[in-house]
DNA sequence: ACAGGCATTATGTCTAGACATATTAGCCAA
DNA sequence: TTGGCTAATATGTCTAGACATAATGCCTGT
C-alpha cells in the first residue's frame, strides 16, 4: 500500500478540514512531511502544488506553506462556443449575421480595449438561433489591427470559432451582468422591452493587442452554470 | 540557457498557434521532445501535464497528445465573501438579518439539494449593505443535518463566513442569471419592481450531505468579473 | 468475419539526489 | 534606531532511471 500524491493531498485536506492546521497557521515542511507519509519529497511537492492552485494553502519559500485564512472558492467556467451550446441542448443552430461594417468604435468599447477614441474598427452583428428561435444577440467589434490576414467571410464562419482556432488569445476578462432589454434587444429577441436580460461582456488580447469587445445579450430564461 | 518547464510550455504552446501541430494533430511524444530541448522527460511531462490543465491539448495513454479541436478558455471566478467584496469597493459593509426560523423547503430548494420534499430547513433572509444602501438580497436555505453543532449566532457571525471556515465544502456549482425584480427584492433592495436583477445561485455539497442553497439577487448595475 | 486475448507503447507517477531562488531573521555598522 | 548585508532555510525545479497503467491494435482461434 504505497501512498501516491493524491492520497497525501487528500490527507493534508483532511487536516485542514478538521481543524489540525487551522487557518493562517503553518504546516509542517515538505521535508518532514515526506517522511511522515514515507514517500520522497517530491511527491509531497506535487500534492501541495495542487493544494495551492485550489487555493487551500499559500506557500511562500523560506517562509513555509500556510493554511489560507479564507479559503477562496474558485469556480471554472469553461466559456462555451455558442453553436456547441446550442447543439449539447440538443436544439438545432443557426445564426444570422445581421451587420458587418466598418465603423468608428464608441468610447465604452474603446476605453475597455485601450485603443484610441473612435478607431475604426469592425463590427458584427449576429442573431445565434437555437432550434429557430433566437437564442443570444452578439454584438461584436473587432479590431483589424490585431488580425492576421486574410480574414474570413463572418457570413459563414462565426467569428468566435475562427478567433480561437487561429489568433493567439492572451488574456482576457468576462463580466456577467441584467440589463433590462432594450428596443434593439427586444426586436431581435423577441421580447418585450424592458425584460430582464442575462448579458456577458467579453474582452480580448492578444500577442498584437487588443483584439475584440463582444457584448452577448441572452434570450430570458439563460442560465450560465459552473461548477467548483 | 538551460530549459525550464516554462521554457518548454511556451514554445509548444507556440508551435500550436503557429499551426505547425494543427489543431486535432498528435505531437511527438515525451521522450522525443526530452531529446530534442535537451531536458529530461519529467521536465516536458511537467510543462505537457500544464498546458492539458489549461485545455490546450489532450492527452492519453498509449494514445498519445493531441492538440484541442477547440481550445476552450477557461475563466476563474473567484467566489467572493461578500462583506470582503464591499471593503474592497471601499465601502463601508453592515448587514441586517431579516429573517431566522426553520420552515419546510419548498420544492425548487429540495430538489436541487436532492432532499426529501418539504424537508425543514434553516432559512435566513439577509440584506447586505455597501456604504449604507441596499447591495444584494440573501436567500439562504441551510440544512442544519449537514451542520457541526453548535451553529453560531448568524445575527453577528454572517452564515456564508461562518461556513468556509467551519465546514467541508466539498462541491458545488453557481449559476447566473437574469431575472425581474419580486415585489419583495423590489422593497428590500429599494428598486422598481420588475427591474433587471443580476441573480447568483449556488448549492453547496459536503461530506455530510447537502449543505446550503442560496440565491443573491444583487443590486442593478451589479458586474461579475472573471478573468481568464 | 469476428471475438477475445495479449503485446506494445505513451503517458502517469515515483524515487533520490542535486542545485536554484526567494525570503526571512539576525547581525553589524552608521 | 535604522539601514543594509549575510547566512540560513523552505520551496521550486531539474535529472536519470524505474515501474504502473491504460489504450491500441495486432494476432489468433473459432
Amino acid at each position: 500500500m504505497t501512498l501516491g500524491w493524491e492520497d497525501i493531498r487528500a490527507d493534508v485536506l483532511r487536516r485542514i478540514r478538521s481543524r489540525e492546521w487551522p487557518p493562517g497557521g503553518l504546516i509542517p515542511g515538505e521535508e518532514t512531511l515526506a517522511v511522515e507519509f514515507g514517500v520522497a519529497r517530491a511527491t509531497v511537492n506535487r500534492a501541495l502544488t495542487a493544494l495551492a492552485e485550489a487555493g487551500v494553502i499559500e506557500r511562500k519559500k523560506r517562509a513555509g506553506t500556510r493554511v489560507a485564512e479564507l479559503p477562496v472558492r474558485r469556480a471554472r467556467l469553461e466559456i462555451p462556443v455558442i453553436r456547441l451550446d446550442v447543439l449539447g441542448r440538443g436544439l438545432a443552430y443557426d445564426f444570422k449575421l445581421l451587420a458587418d461594417r466598418m465603423a468608428p468604435a464608441p468610447v465604452p468599447v474603446t476605453a475597455r480595449l485601450g485603443l484610441p477614441e473612435a478607431t475604426p474598427m469592425r463590427y458584427l452583428e449576429t442573431l445565434h438561433l437555437a432550434g429557430g428561435r433566437p437564442f443570444v444577440h452578439e454584438v461584436r467589434w473587432l479590431n483589424p489591427a490585431a488580425l492576421p490576414t486574410p480574414t474570413p467571410d463572418f457570413a459563414t464562419t462565426s467569428a468566435n470559432e475562427w478567433l480561437v482556432t487561429h489568433v493567439s488569445l492572451v488574456s482576457g476578462d468576462i463580466a456577467f451582468l441584467a440589463e433590462a432589454a432594450s428596443p434593439r434587444e427586444a426586436e431581435v429577441l423577441g421580447v418585450a422591452p424592458g425584460a430582464a436580460l442575462l448579458i456577458a461582456e467579453r474582452t480580448t488580447h492578444g500577442t498584437l493587442g487588443p483584439i475584440t469587445f463582444v457584448r452577448l445579450a441572452h434570450a430570458p430564461g439563460h442560465r450560465v452554470a459552473m461548477t467548483f
